[in-house]
DNA sequence: TATTAGAAGAGAATGATTATTATTTAATAA
DNA sequence: TTATTAAATAATAATCATTCTCTTCTAATA
């Protein structure tokens, strides 16, 4: 699950096993979407792909992930106001790191939230089926630049 | 920091002691973020006043929230589309346990993320002065619904 | 009671996202 | 290879929460 070049070939296979097309403007949202480390905006898949399709819309981005989160295939990362963030290399629920200057967004790779979930559902009865885990702070670049 | 009645005074006095004018439409939109468990959003606090101050805008609403975030006696829970949803009642982070069918949020008393958030400092370098749990799943009330 | 800085009210503007619709095209089979 | 067709794209309008602007009003103070 952490290999581009597989995640790339899981998308299509799922596209296809639900009978979409493989355009080549959907071909090079999954792309970035598998290969970005860097979880971009709609607005920067966007602007990158302008690079070798001048004429696409930024509403086929759009509609092309919204189609990749029903499949499962992309983790989006709502904000309040700022445009939503997406993960298409690492699709399921796992905990963030949010720098507040350059809005740089890291993955952890801490795991023990079962824990928690179990406690949650103890605590409040709620059956629990998705979590959204941040952390909000100072990346170490924008730290220096601080100092 | 739980009792409603000195949160409110704990309010009313930050306000006083930065300059700010306590203003009946104002004292409204903090008994509502004092007293309310139910984390409001600004449509619900503004038909809420509607009731006693019949000619207030929800411009007003929405200043006085943003007036209460700068001063860190409320705090906003900002989703991706849906409007963004307050507690002035706790109003430093912690995590929440929401219902994806009714929406009810529901506030969680867990309270170890000082041992996360150090592993995320080791892990990233970052420096963490923030974070935000949010637990998704059903209510008791939507499960029962559901079977 | 008069003064005045800040607050309220009204409505326009913004910006991300979604909806609409005409045009184009990927996939399939003849 | 070509024709067919359902789905995708492109362009643009619409939506909706939130912010901004500006005018009027008022809480606090003396
Ligand atoms: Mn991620
Ligand atoms: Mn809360
Ligand atoms: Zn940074
Ligand atoms: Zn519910």
């Amino acid at each position: 699950m952490h290999d581009p070049k597989i995640r790339l070939e899981k998308m299509i296979d799922n596209l296809k096993r639900h009978g979409y097309k493989i355009t080549p403007q959907r071909l090079a949202i999954l792309r970035i979407l598998a290969y970005s480390l860097g979880h971009p905006s709609v607005e920067e898949i966007y602007q990158q792909i302008r690079i070798d399709f001048p004429t696409i819309s930024i509403a086929t981005v759009y509609k092309n992930i919204s189609t990749m989160k029903t499949l499962g295939e992309v983790l989006e990362l709502g904000f309040g106001n700022d445009s939503s963030r997406y993960d298409g290399h690492t699709p399921y629920p796992h905990p963030h790191v949010i720098c507040t200057k350059c809005k740089k967004i890291v993955d952890s790779q801490l795991e023990n939230f079962q824990d928690f979930t179990q406690k949650v559902i103890q605590e409040t009865g709620f059956s629990i089926v998705n979590h959204r885990i941040d952390f909000f702070g100072l990346c170490p670049d924008c730290q220096r630049q601080n100092s």
